[in-house]
DNA sequence: GTCGTTGCTGGTAGCGCTGTCAACGATCCT
DNA sequence: AGGATCGTTGACAGCGCTACCAGCAACGAC
């Protein structure tokens, strides 16, 4: 006679089992690692399973081993392009594997990001994706302190946790400023928004730059806490060339703001990138299709989602990373917008169309 | 003496009930239904809690109580700006609830949700927030079925499966058009890109505007299933614009694709909005700040999230609304790439800076 | 032939919590 | 005063799965 069906009549593996004629450990086994079984009851509880439609309950399945198959992520906001990128690797890498993501918003608060990392930790995930490297030190203990794999996402610096993936936004800023140089700017203007870690190191890598060419000028940098928009790219430009009506280039600590920047150039008929040129930051998709096109530093947020979710699936199970530190790099992508300054003031529009992308310079560490 | 401790070393429910004096289920009880505690109890559970720091296993919740606390979310893309929006929404309004937000991408595929919502349906979700109203007869009858209260976002239509809310993306197209017409504008194009459901009712929108003017030419239309972007946009217009150089508006189904058109114009000289009107849809923030500024149609797409994952919770709490449907309506934001068509030829390009923003047209039901 | 050793399988005993039901005293009504 | 009702509390029995360990057969080494 057989076993009586559970109460919400959902079929468990107990049914399996039976079907299948072995145990239920045996068939929670094949689950769980398939080749420890041998192929005759292997596939004897496949066929079981598929006939009964069974479905694993993860609640019992959690409180049963002890651990969850939750991935739990911490990302600043929901709305900036650039984790919009770097969520779609991580669900896409994910995706067809036993984890789920759990997503959560630290706000850019790294108290907020303390308390929901208590959080996630209370209920012992299989794996942790973070922002950054600039936790609290309770954060970091309790990082530490874990008992799962963590990859620390967006930029890379020493003492990783455990794993790390990211680039240089010092690095990045540095080489953004480089290229200004190479057509041949020289007061070059910086304008950055909310000024997390990051954009904080994209200034720091400015300023590096800008101090060893002997070009610093305090005046050039134009910052604010508020969130970035484009809007508030035009604005902070106008408050830049107010206070430095003579700069010949601005670096943008996203593309947004460089949007806005062109934006207001157009409002105030400056030709870009002849009396000023732009660079912004990530590489959004519409720097390739504004008028003039506008020059970017590309970031691998995709492949940072993606590549992050895989690294840490492939430590949850077993199989730690040669390498736990990974550095994507960027590409500057110059286009029309930071072109050499020409002598001729004011050019046809039409001659932007003509104008072809120039060679990148790519850092592929 | 004590009872032994739980071999994790965690807090168990047990342990705060033997502090505070209670038995176990009196503690359980604490955390569900306070109220249902005399205040003595209540206090001493309380503090009981807070003293070793307890945190409930939610897998053990979970699997004795045969329901979880999470809240199933399918949208059809990560990175677009409209879902993030409303994925903010989502995400703010759970926030401090008890419910977690379980997150999947359907990549516009109604199989794919399909698949995603029998894998949401197994777990017993607390709830559901489903993209739009095309579900698979399929997907229909399990949402249908399924024991759950449910919330269709992003539009309404009727037969809700059981709440909606949204807004009628056929009348804000009319009303985009209408717009247009009272502008003075006739020969108006539609940009449409990925066409989706809702897109496709836009189009649906602008075609019925169109006709009852006596305007309607299909090769004013020019769609494509690729997914959306600003270079798209600029792509779609060249081809729309050489198959009809007459035109004097066009229509986007979105706000990528007006940017991209006005890039477009801008490449090819054509003034803005003085040979061609541009209107876009969704109201982004860079419509605002743009050279000209960019007519759209405002979506309330934080709200739509946040009331969603409100009225959810709430349902789920046994507090129905009163009303299942909602619609959040939506705004015709009139700026300057839609104005009246004028004598003057090409106005200099300052004139914007003056230009005030207009009135605009609501539909607030 | 005996004794590991390996590969596979099964039994037992929970994981930490809550649903159900019964019990109890207090309060209220007739 | 007696009974009904309400509010509060606790005992019991799992929820469905897996960790742990034991058992058993087959095999090889000595």
């Amino acid at each position: 006679m057989g076993r009586k069906r559970t109460k919400s009549g959902k079929i468990r593996l107990a049914e399996v089992a039976e079907l299948a004629g072995v145990s239920p450990i045996t068939a929670s086994r094949f689950f769980r690692n398939p080749e420890a079984l041998s192929v005759a009851k292997r596939t004897r509880v496949e066929s079981a399973a598929r006939e009964l439609g069974y479905v694993p309950n993860l609640a019992a399945r959690a409180l049963a081993s002890q651990r969850t198959e939750v991935i739990g992520v911490l990302i600043p906001s929901l709305t900036n392009n650039v984790f919009s990128d770097v969520l779609r690797g991580i669900y896409d890498a994910s995706e067809g594997s036993r984890y789920s993501i759990q997503l959560s918003n630290t706000r850019y608060s790294i108290l907020q990001e303390e308390k929901l990392l208590r959080l996630f930790l209370a209920q012992k995930p299989a794996g942790l994706i973070v922002t950054g490297i600039d936790q609290t030190t309770e954060s970091r203990a309790m990082l530490e302190a874990a008992d799962c794999p963590i990859v620390q996402i967006m930029e890379i610096g020493p003492n990783p946790v455990d794993m790390m993936i990211g680039f240089s936004h010092y690095d990045a800023a540095r080489a953004a400023i480089a290229h200004l140089f190479a057509q041949g700017h020289r007061r070059i203007g910086f304008v950055g928004a909310r000024m997390d870690p990051r954009v904080q190191r994209r200034l720091d890598g400015y300023a590096a730059a800008m101090k060893e060419a002997g070009l610093f000028d305090q005046r050039l940098t134009v910052t604010t806490a508020t969130p970035t928009s484009v809007t508030l790219g035009g604005a902070l430009f106008a408050d830049l060339i107010a206070r430095e009506p003579a700069i010949d280039a601005v670096f943008c600590a996203n593309d947004d703001l460089a949007l806005g920047v062109l934006f207001e150039c157009r409002r105030r008929e400056i030709p870009v990138p002849d009396q000023i040129a732009i660079v912004g930051f990530n590489d959004l998709e519409f720097m390739a299709s504004s008028v003039p096109t506008l020059t970017s530093v590309r970031t691998n947020r995709y492949e940072m989602g993606s590549t992050a979710a895989a690294m840490l699936i492939e430590a949850i199970e077993g199989k730690r990373p040669e390498k736990p530190v990974l550095d994507l790099g960027f590409t500057v992508i110059e286009r029309q917008s930071s072109q050499a300054q020409r002598p001729t003031a004011s050019p046809r529009a039409g001659e932007w169309v003509a104008a072809v992308q120039n060679d990148s310079v790519t850092n592929d560490p």
